[in-house]
DNA sequence: TATAGGCATCTTACTTATACTAT
DNA sequence: ATAGTATAAGTAAGATGCCT
């Protein structure tokens, strides 16, 4: 049987056929036709037989672990046939609301981003690639890890607005850069010919992956509204397709795929706004100086042309080289759900993790699954946090479970077949489905790392285990918090409130265990303790621990000095390596001054480094004294807020969504999601009635009191409060106030 | 096409207490 | 003396973004 080997880019429904775009072995892409017929299964209630459908067979699945006896029911339209049996009263449906691409990969066992074999005949050209017809089954390849030479191209375009952000209907594309990898250019001239340029370029490059910074937000869209009004056909699909809406907010380009790298910011909680810039930075890249913002591209397109190219040019190889760096990770994740590349980072958590679930139900478990539908949420009691002990301290050790919740959720057995709704646990059962799951990803993850480090440093091969270690490690953390998620087909709130109950048993006995040691409890929350760094006595800690729970603690971090005040998840402190850890408090929140957060750190490392509270004070006043005189850059100023729904559906009045409703008014693109960036000016009333958008504001409006007070002397108090100093001593006026002069 | 709950903190919106004024 | 009103003080709720 003549057999096709190929690293699956994309799949695609056809006629009858699911088609799977890819890149054989000897480097040709190719398309490779499958017939397929979807199917649900039907638990049949009594009496019920193989007369509910065409094409029925027997088989036996299992439901919350216990067998069934199934029938499996094939049709075009399974939602449909379910429906209808349903509604006939023929038994219990299962299954039936999966796409049909999703359904195919789910049930032959298929990776995006993986190796696949096919048996299959050569039928010719199909749009211009080499066509294969399945002639028998079709299976992942095992064990091989790195991608083939994939075809790469990113692209950026600049839209020239006539007024605040462009408007696909309005406003021209001017220019749009190119970068393969090694060269780049940009294509300018008239729209039309952009365009036509454009498509051009992807045909004759034809890339396996189109790459871009909000190309499924923004890019894609506005080009092809734009080629339509100008009556350009925007091909840039295999096969002269154009792009489509596909799920989740996510663009599909056929037998491409289409990766927008500002997605990738979801998985990088450092990085608080979506701009290129700060992800670019993040990721260890050089980025331009000076930067235009959105709203200066007008201007600079009239005065200094070139400038704005060759920045257009950057964000094309920014785009390109943050793929290049995650591109290893993404394939994990997609191999791991089975989701294609592309719609593996717009897809929420949630969904990731269900993706695994089905795959794991479908060809391991043999589980069946539940359909989606609205369940009423359910809160329960979640993780214990500790009140700290506010002050300095020194020599802290942080005790940390090494991943406890899953830990938990595997020596428990905690699963929705062993867990009563009352939240008591049946003993001694098999273990269960969510259990077994996770534990497959556990396993899996193991091998990868033991791999990884038998593999040679620097080799393409141990850089591709790494990152997928590291997306195991992800979808295995979030299964305990899927089991919590309402919107999830295996929805279990009993177990999720299983799974934290044992955790803050372990915790308080591990707590209670550390004082009956004499080890002095500083903090704690949810897996980690925080304790006197007492070698001896952590040992025989982390050994009753292993011995008499079985878990896994170790010693994270060993703190030379830490501070904490009265409140939980807030603390500051310095390691034995010198770095400085600020944890929760101001300098780490995206909706604080630059100002503030700045002065916050150093106040933190006179504090934590040198020891001077009286030097620290100092700083503190020298910040509050140099904002209150208008001596800080306004871009230091700005506040950050998402607009987390519609301005007008907000109750209380807030200022960033008052901002987004003037920017709106004034033609600027701000949706729901979007930070706001806004600065308080001086004037009577409301911060919301002294908030404008960042860009509108000169230095001689700003409220320089408001920053010295509210955002600069706060963030300083929380600190200096902490070691007993009154926040009235730093906002005291001068350099030594009257008890200087009597005392 | 929202993983979870726990938490601090700021601002707004509303309530209550207090001081002051007009009758 | 009393009712009415402006203002201060106090509190609850809305909103955001962090931690594990």
């Amino acid at each position: 049987m003549p057999e096709v080997r190929f690293w699956l880019l994309d799949v695609a429904s056809g006629e009858g056929t699911v088609d799977l775009w890819g890149v054989a072995e000897g480097g040709e892409r190719v398309v490779v036709s499958f017939p397929f017929t979807p199917y649900f299964y039907l638990v049949p209630s009594r009496g019920a037989g193989r007369e509910v459908g065409a094409r029925v067979e027997e088989v036996e699945r299992f439901r919350l672990g216990r067998p069934l006896r199934c029938l499996r029911i094939y049709a075009d339209d399974t939602a449909r046939a379910a429906e209808d049996a349903l509604r006939r009263g023929l038994g219990d449906a299962y299954g039936y609301d999966l796409r049909r691409a999703d359904l195919f990969l789910i049930s032959t066992g298929l990776r995006p981003g993986s190796w696949a074999v096919a048996e299959a005949e050569r039928a010719g050209e199909l749009w211009g690639y080499p066509a294969y017809r399945a002639t028998g089954s079709v299976r992942a390849e095992e064990g091989r890890v790195a991608a083939p030479d994939l075809r790469v191209v990113s692209f950026n375009p600049t839209y020239l607005a006539r007024r605040a952000s462009p408007r696909p209907d309005r406003d021209p594309v001017v220019a749009i850069s190119l970068y393969d990898g090694s060269s780049s250019r940009t294509l300018i001239g008239d729209e039309r010919s952009i365009l036509e340029s454009f498509v051009e370029y992807l045909a004759r490059a034809d890339p396996d992956v189109v790459v871009s910074f909000q190309g499924n937000r923004v890019h894609w869209d506005y080009l092809s509204r734009r080629a339509r009004a100008a009556g350009v056909r925007f091909s840039v699909g295999r096969g002269g397709s154009e792009p489509h809406g596909s799920v989740y907010g996510h663009v599909s380009i056929r037998g491409r795929v289409n990766l927008d790298v500002s997605e990738f910011v979801e998985e990088v909680p450092e990085v608080k706004l979506e701009r290129l810039e700060e992800l670019a930075r993040y990721m260890g890249m050089s980025v331009p100086e000076e930067a235009p913002e959105d709203y200066e591209v007008g201007d600079l397109w009239e005065s200094d042309r070139a400038a704005l190219i060759s920045y257009s040019e950057w964000r094309a190889r920014a785009a390109l080289e943050i793929f290049s760096a995650i591109s290893d990770y993404v394939f994990s994740l997609s191999a791991i759900t089975g989701m294609p590349p592309d719609h593996v980072l717009t897809a929420a958590t949630g969904f990731k993790v269900e993706n695994y679930l089905m795959r794991f139900a479908e060809l391991e478990a043999r589980e069946l699954i539940p359909p989606r539908r609205e369940s009423a949420h359910m809160t329960y009691q979640g993780g214990m946090v500790l009140q700290p002990e506010p002050g300095l301290h020194h020599d802290v050790a942080v005790l940390d479970f090494k991943s406890m919740y899953p830990s938990i959720i595997i020596k428990y057995n905690l699963s929705l077949e062993t867990v009563r709704e009352d939240g008591t646990i049946e003993e001694g059962r098999e273990p269960g489905f969510l259990p077994r799951a996770l534990e497959r990803l556990l396993e899996e993850r193991a091998r990868a790392r033991s791999e990884a480090e038998r593999s040679p440093e620097g080799s393409t091969e141990r850089r591709v285990l790494e990152a997928k270690q590291r997306a195991l490690k992800r979808i295995a953390n979030a299964i305990y918090g899927y089991t919590g998620w309402s919107g999830a087909r295996w929805y279990a709130p009993h177990v999720a409130a299983a799974i934290t109950a044992k955790g803050r048993e372990i915790i308080s006995s591990v707590i209670s265990k550390a004082r009956g040691l004499g080890l002095r409890v500083i903090y704690g929350d949810t897996d980690s303790v925080f304790v006197s760094n007492d070698a001896r006595k952590i040992d025989e800690l982390l050994g009753w621990i292993s011995s008499e729970l079985g878990l896994e603690v170790k010693v994270e971090k060993v703190y030379v000095n830490v501070l904490f005040t009265e409140a939980k998840k807030r603390y500051a402190g310095v390691t034995a390596d010198g770095r400085l850890d600020v944890v929760g408090l101001e300098a780490v929140r995206g909706d604080w001054s630059g100002v503030a957060k700045r002065a916050q750190v150093e106040v933190l490392e006179v504090l934590l480094r040198e020891g001077s509270v009286e030097r620290a004070v100092e700083r503190a006043r020298e910040w509050i004294r140099r904002v209150r005189s208008g001596d800080v850059p306004l871009r230091d100023l700005v506040i950050w807020k998402q607009l987390t729904k519609p301005p007008e559906d907000y109750e209380a009045t807030a200022a960033h969504a008052i901002v987004a409703k003037r920017m709106r008014e004034a033609g600027w693109d701000v949706r729901v999601g979007d930070k706001v960036g806004f600065l308080v000016v001086r004037g009577p009333g409301r911060i919301y009635e002294r908030a404008r958008p960042y860009f509108e504001v000169t230095s001689d409006q700003v409220d320089w009191d408001y920053y010295a007070d509210k955002q600069v002397a706060a963030a300083c108090a929380r600190i200096l409060e902490a070691v007993g100093v009154d926040e009235s001593r730093l906002l005291a006026a001068g350099g030594r106030g009257l008890e200087a002069f009597f005392g």
